[in-house]
RNA sequence: GGGCAGUUAGCUCAGUUGGAAGAGCAUUCGGUUUACACCCGAAAGGUCACAAGUUCGAGCCUUGUACUGCCCACCA
């Protein structure tokens, strides 16, 4: 029976020469069909052993049969032999794509794609010189043919029959068709004009770049669940360990965290492939206000407030925001890629975490550093708790300065001008201050002022710290409501009058104000002055105004009873640590900001009083008012048994947890192996802004209740800013959603941005240029490799060092392998240094231009010889940038000859000695040279790329003249020259282009296209060049302290440059000569 | 008020023992080159903020000035 070949082509000179083709053969039958529909039907119909069909364009048939297929998968066996357009291969190849990319033409796997675009090109012939419509085009005939097995039924074709079938076609049809039909397919269009219209049209269609979705969803799961990521507590290997900075539950992560989270995860991944038994902890902060006001504001959205819940209800709907929110932020972080061990996840509410909070409360109470006591502190109106000074804000605000009349009894004066930017305070004042040098105010001794609509006596008291210059250099105090007025109050025995309330409201001692809001107060006190001729006058006045850094309502100092740290005594085995080297920032100048604030710490504020949060572990006694701070729970009071024991209502500042994060994560305080093991950590990486409230406070409770710095170093990051240089915040609206970002441009190439952007500790600025050219590097890598592997037989062994050193190298092959492990040396020794930035670019310039650029070009010569090398350098090149970018190299190197199971615990490459080759490098980098130049005299002369030159070089001793022989094709074929002369002197002829390529002098004949002026001028420019050049040395020579004092290196290195510019200007002095 | 950064190409930034000013993006020109048009080849673009000093030699070290940014701080 005849197997039947369908061709759906209407080109009648197609269908003849086909038919022809298998007229005599009795295994085929050749059934031609026009195209569109009827070849659909007929495949249907006659179920072909092969099916033979023009381009794959939309809308073109095998476009068609591709969908048909696709929606009909009883067909799909059915082989499709795709035989595209005689006109031009690299727009077929591309409308190929379309259909095969996974839009329509399902039959074909992306994996399956690559080699079929591949074999396309393999079968591509020139057109005869004279047939083509422009002399350089290629008559593209090129098959694409489903790699699926037919089934057994419909007299199934092999591979190999099917490239029978294929190379039968092609030779026909290349012998024959070419006057014909070939270039009656576009007739009389430009080609270039052709392929803008295909890309134009297909410019949706044709998938951008590889598709990193599929891959980067797929390799996370597999790592994780391989227990890649586990750490082992029991393990004798080095041990390498990393706590995250827990974010806060508070919503999702933004790009901050994608920044902070890469860093982490390129120094952990590379530790791994070294060897290290490396514990990355993950978790989250339960973030005391910040959460309880997100959840508030939710609240707020269905009408209800904290308070009509109750603290219970209110708390179990935090815990369920915790949850979502939690999770949200685990799966981002699992999409990013990160490698941390998830079996020892924390959350700083957790028991045991809750438990080392509660060791370290009590056991500082009874040392007594922690003690409660009433202070003047920062409260929050809105949310109605006290902050620390760290969670303050302080903002220019403009505001006024208001000039006050206070009536003064026995006094030199009947009244004192007094100037206040809050005069609503004015209702809490008991006193009023001068300086006591002030000669003004001498007089006033005894005197007492009346306060005005209040009518309280205040007396003068005399204070250093009042600054004669501002105002009137008298200051009113009202120690209940600044700090600064606390002070004075203390230091002079003043009452404290409390006037404004826990809301802001003026409370019951502001008299007829009382229930006034703050703001209004100071309208209507102002008002009630000026009525009275009180106020003297306003002036616009810009002041600092303390925020609340999570709602931003401004702050008020209160008097109030909270639990204080005495931090001091802390601190310095804190600075001790970091001065003696025990902890290293990294970069270095961070550590004197570290010191700035330990100097001059003041005690913290820790009692808040908000519902989510540690409760403080205080009871009191209503029966004899004990205080009982106690690690368990107390039944009754210790002192008179009573059992009416109230606990504290408040929680612990969220930081307070925050700070036993390194060692309460190991299950602190008990004593475990994972404490023996990772304590304390390796590094810890954290933006800056959080210094004071985190690192110094980690190193404070580490010191005290470890004995140990929490890590021994700290790297410190910027914080990442947008195109206008603002910081990234929810409420500016500019915080990319990173998965967003990660969808847009792939995980990798954003981690890959990340890393690059900037040297530690500056600031970051994230633009879209650079998202789009590491893109463009992920989508090199990809092509890349798919070059590379194209041609590899999946059963090919990974080539081994030994392997590689037996073969007989090519020069470029020493040159890639002695670039390859400088670029390895490189890159380690950025890593070592945190230099991520440098060791990103290192990776791009080796692989994208040494890799991609030279080399890869240069192995299209002998790409059968070249094969070992290519692998052998791809290889090590994933495994070198696979902390980079995890999930492409983790998919290329799958798809390689390799050894092991996974990039993630391969080793990360070494330094090599043995590959250097400085004299393979010298040789290599001279042909390159000489390429450029030939390239730059094409380039000036419009030297139309098709053409090939001669090429004569002059100069060359025995070995560089030995070594251009070997090494001629390399010139040949990047140069695109069609041989070369090596020559004893250049021939002088005019119409030769001219240049110096190192110690070597060439030339271009380029009879009939040189351009005498160009010529002229490019060489003027380069004589001009070259001659500045050796001015500049000249002087510097004949300087006699330059030659007696520099090192002697240096001067015969000057020495050698000179003189080698002065070789290249007389002989491009020559050659400008020879133009005249 | 104190402290810390920064100022290099049009933009974003590198530039570590002081010894030949760099990258990416953008721009201009050329290009179907059996991976890649997210490509290839080439070009143009700089008074390294300013001034003085140290040095044979300064983007780099010292001092000062200007501007920008950040942090801390109780000027009402």
């Amino acid at each position: 029976m005849k197997k039947t070949i369908l061709l759906a082509d209407d080109n009648t000179t197609i269908q003849r020469l086909v038919t022809e083709t298998f007229s005599d053969d009795g295994d085929f039958e050749v059934v031609s069909v026009g195209n569109g529909d009827t070849a659909i039907r007929k495949i249907n119909e006659l179920r072909p052993s092969i099916v033979l069909a023009d381009a794959l364009l939309p809308g073109k048939t095998g476009y068609e049969i591709c969908e048909f297929v696709k929606e009909h998968p009883v067909l799909e066996p059915t082989p499709v032999f795709l035989l595209v357009g005689a006109f031009d291969p690299y727009d077929e190849v591309e409308a190929a794509r379309v259909g095969a990319g996974g839009q329509v033409g399902k039959p074909f796997e992306p994996r399956e794609l690559f080699e079929l675009v591949t074999g396309a090109i393999d079968r591509t012939v020139p057109a005869p010189a004279g047939q083509a419509a422009a002399e350089d085009d290629i008559l593209g005939l090129t098959a694409l043919f489903s790699p699926k097995q037919p089934d057994s039924e419909r007299a199934p074709l092999s591979t190999d029959e099917i490239e029978a079938i294929a190379d039968r076609v092609i030779a026909r049809l290349s012998a024959e068709v070419i006057e014909s039909v070939a270039w009656e397919v576009v007739p009389d269009i430009a080609r270039k004009s052709v392929r803008e219209e295909m890309s134009k049209r297909m410019s949706i269609e044709i998938p951008k770049t590889y598709d990193f979705s599929s891959i980067e969803t797929r390799w996370y799961e597999t790592w994780e669940s391989r227990g890649y990521f586990k750490a082992d507590a029991e393990s004798s290997r080095p041990p390498f360990s990393i706590v995250i900075p827990p974010p806060n539950v508070t919503g999702s992560l933004h790009m901050g965290h994608l920044l902070n989270h890469t860093i982490q995860d390129i120094v952990v991944r590379r530790k791994r492939m070294q060897g290290f038994n490396t514990l990355w902890l993950p978790g989250t902060d339960h973030a005391g206000i910040a959460t309880q006001v997100v959840v508030e504001r939710q609240l707020r959205e269905e009408g209800l407030s904290r308070h009509d819940l109750g603290r219970e209800e209110f708390v179990k709907r935090v815990w369920a925001w915790k949850k979502e929110s939690g999770d949200s932020i685990t799966r981002q972080m699992r999409r990013l890629g990160i490698s941390c061990d998830w079996s020892r996840e924390r959350f700083t509410f957790d028991a045991g975490l809750s438990r080392a909070v509660r060791e370290v409360f009590v056991s500082l109470y009874e040392e007594g550093l922690i003690y409660r006591g009433e202070r003047l502190i920062n409260w929050c109106p809105r949310c109605r708790t006290a902050l620390s000074d760290l969670e303050v804000e302080h903002t220019s605000v403009q505001g006024g300065l208001y000039r006050i009349k206070y009536p003064v009894r026995g006094g030199a004066a009947d009244y004192v001008e007094v100037a206040t930017t809050r005069p609503e305070t004015m209702l809490g004042d008991t006193g009023l201050a001068v300086h006591p040098d002030d000669e003004r105010y001498a007089g006033f001794v005894d005197a007492r002022a009346e306060l005005p609509l209040v009518g309280r006596e205040l007396r003068f008291v005399f204070d250093e710290i009042v600054d004669r210059e501002f105002g009137t250099g008298v200051v009113k105090v009202t120690p209940a409501h600044d700090p600064n007025d606390f002070d004075i109050g203390e230091r002079h025995g003043l009452e404290r009058i409390g006037v404004i309330d826990e809301e802001g409201r003026i409370g019951p001692a502001g008299g007829d104000y009382a229930g006034l809001d703050r703001f209004e107060a100071r309208e209507k006190i102002v008002h009630d002055l000026d009525d009275r001729g009180l106020l003297v006058s306003v002036e616009d006045h810009v002041h600092n105004v303390g925020h609340c850094s999570r709602c931003r309502t401004v702050v008020e100092p209160l008097l109030s009873t909270q639990w204080f740290v005495e931090v001091a005594p802390l601190a310095a085995d804190a600075i001790r640590a970091v001065n003696e080297g025990e902890t290293r920032f990294i970069p270095e100048n961070w550590a004197k900001t570290y010191f700035e604030w330990m100097n001059n710490i003041r005690d913290w504020c820790i009692s808040r009083q908000l519902w989510w949060g540690h409760r403080i572990p205080a009871w009191y006694c209503d029966a004899c008012g004990e205080i009982v701070v106690s690690r368990m729970d107390p039944d009754s009071c210790p002192k008179c048994q009573s059992k009416a024991l109230r606990q504290d209502d408040d929680v612990l500042d969220t930081w307070f947890s925050s700070q036993l994060w390194p060692f309460s994560t190991m299950g602190w305080p008990e004593d475990t192996t994972e404490l023996e093991t990772f304590y304390p950590t390796s590094l810890l990486v954290t933006a800056y802004d959080i210094i004071f409230f985190w690192v110094a406070r980690m190193v404070m409770a580490g010191k005290k209740f470890t004995g140990k710095a929490p890590f021994r170093e700290v790297y410190v990051h910027g914080l990442l800013r947008d195109a206008a240089r603002q910081k990234l915040s929810k409420s500016k609206g500019n915080v990319g959603d990173p998965l967003l970002v990660c969808d847009e441009y792939g995980t990798d190439a954003v981690r890959f941005t990340l890393a690059s952007l900037g040297a530690p500790g500056s600031d970051l600025v994230l633009v879209e240029s650079q998202l789009d050219s590491y893109r463009s590097f992920a989508t090199k890598i990809w092509n890349a490799a798919r070059f590379i592997l194209s041609h590899v037989d999946e059963t090919a062994r990974p080539p081994s060092d030994e392997a590689i050193r037996k073969l007989d190298l090519s020069l470029a092959d020493r040159w890639i392998l002695s670039r390859h492990t400088r670029a390895v040396r490189s890159v380690n020794a950025s890593l070592d240094r945190y230099f991520l930035h440098e060791a990103a670019k290192t990776i791009r310039q080796f692989f994208w231009h040494d890799f991609c650029d030279w080399y890869l070009e240069m192995t299209k010569l002998h790409p059968q010889k070249s094969r070992p090398v290519l692998l052998y350098v791809l290889e090590g090149s994933l495994r070198m940038m696979h902390p980079f970018m995890p999930f492409l190299t983790e998919e290329l190197w799958q798809r390689m000859p390799h050894d092991g199971e996974s990039i993630v615990i391969a080793p990360y490459p070494e330094f090599q000695e043995s590959w250097v080759d400085e004299s393979a490098e010298a040789h290599a980098e001279l042909i390159q040279e000489i390429i450029v130049k030939v390239r730059n005299i094409r380039s000036e002369m419009h030297v139309a790329a098709k053409d090939f030159v001669p090429l004569r070089i002059a100069q060359a001793d025995a070995e560089v003249a030995a070594m251009l022989a070997d090494n001629a094709e390399y010139v040949r074929r990047l140069a695109r020259v069609e041989a070369i002369e090596t020559v004893e002197r250049l021939s002088g002829e005019k119409a030769a282009a001219q240049a110096v390529a190192g110690p070597l002098s060439i030339e271009v004949p380029l009879a009939g296209i040189l351009d005498i002026e160009t010529e002229q001028a490019r060489l003027n420019k380069e004589v001009e060049k070259v001659r500045k050049e050796i001015a500049g040395l000249e002087r510097k020579l004949e300087n006699v302290n330059f030659v007696e004092r520099a090192p002697r290196e240096v001067v015969k290195e000057n020495r050698q440059r000179l003189a080698d510019y002065q070789a290249q200007e007389v002989r491009l002095s020559q050659g400008l000569d020879r133009l005249q």
